[in-house]
DNA sequence: GTCTATAATCTGATAGAC
DNA sequence: GTCTATCAGATTATAGAC
């Protein structure tokens, strides 16, 4: 956008600026392109069950070509990483109560929040919390953004009084519990969505319980939605 | 062992009743060798990595041969799978504290018990409690093995007290939970195993709230072992 | 029950023409 | 950057001899 505008029109035996920066969006769509089909496919047949012959299928490309784009497949996999936590932090960091709503609110939110992430696409929470593909493990910076996302977990229960430096760790481990025994054992139902509310208050009354006690009134057994 | 020695030295012509005996022996000891190959696989190549071929050259047979003994690939997960889910329900039931132990250190036990578990085989939580082979759904008869093992979780609980409906639903999310994010974000550290104690205290509070502060003496810090 | 042979297909990945 | 051609091998599973 800035700069560098007078370069537009220069000869074409080697290309423009502005031919660069096309080709090089026109790139990354396309690159975009494969990683959404592979997640489409992904769903489909599994997250093992994912074949560059399929996938070029899918873009409407000979599976040879899409190594022009990904080096391998394990590269594939690793975009799908990155861009599922990218979303994860995201979801996570909008969330914005309002102003003085209390702790035991603001988790249980929080709580569904994580929980509805996590169940609305679960070959996406394998790959992000579950780690079950044979060979593959994330690059360095793709793993940076997983840490991030944790630490930004740590940020946002501080944000309404939890302080306690373990507390993110038993919230992930209540959270992808109860996500993954919905999964696994009763897929579509709400045996352990049930359940989501009340872990939520068991988890603060564990890591915070003077704000846990401290409730403006008394809504034991409300719902939070 | 008992009756029919009478049919041991019977006709050569049809097999007696001890020569079938024997040889359904001969064939459930192959199976077994099969399965415990597969599993060996399993943990070597992942979940999914198990190969027909790798599992006959391991037992020293063609991999063609396997299929006189299991009719499919699946077939043989779903042994593992229910042979995994056995060993689950006898680990949990064999549980004995010395009588009058109070509900918190029960608990913690069964925490402690439940995480090492899980933990020690990591592909075998996945099978069991994470399900994510992409074709594979266990037998009925299977997955009746596994219905039991739950309800088995809710009548060890009663017996330190717990009679909450939804508490076992609750501590199999939470302990499945530490699990799944020591494996994944941690194998071979103790960041999750750190917290079983702490996580087993919580759900008490959250499910018997009596049984938790009606402790003989206070404990509050010591950990079970 | 185990073997050989083989079907029929899929796998990830590379070389080189255009 | 996309293609054809192809490698070099894997996969599950079946047919039929012995």
């Amino acid at each position: 956008m800035s700069g560098n505008s007078n370069a537009v029109r220069s000869a074409k035996a080697s290309p423009s600026r502005a031919g660069l920066d096309r080709r090089a969006a026109r790139r990354a769509s396309t690159r975009q392109e494969i990683v959404d089909a592979a997640w489409q496919l992904a769903r489909e047949h599994g997250l093992s069950g994912l074949s560059m012959r399929d996938l070029g299928d899918r873009v409407g490309m000979r599976a040879q070509s899409v190594y022009s784009y990904f080096a391998s497949k394990d590269e594939i996999y690793d975009a799908m990483f990155r861009e599922g936590y990218a979303a994860f932090v995201e979801r996570m960091d909008d969330y914005d109560p309002a102003p003085g709503t209390d702790a035991r609110t603001s988790l249980r939110l929080f709580a569904h929040r994580h929980f509805a992430f996590c169940t609305s696409d679960p070959v996406r929470f394998q790959l992000l919390f579950l780690r079950t593909i044979p060979g593959f493990e994330p690059s360095p910076e793709s793993y940076a953004v997983a840490v991030r996302a944790l630490a930004s977990i740590q940020t946002t229960m501080a944000r309404f009084g939890v302080t306690d430096p373990d507390a993110s760790d038993l919230a992930t481990a209540v959270f992808t519990g109860l996500t993954s025994q919905q999964i696994a054992n009763d897929p579509g139902g709400d045996r352990w969505e049930r359940l989501v509310d009340r872990a939520a208050d068991m988890l603060l009354a564990e890591v915070a319980p003077h704000l846990h006690d401290a409730r403006p009134e008394s809504n034991e057994d409300e719902e939070t939605r």
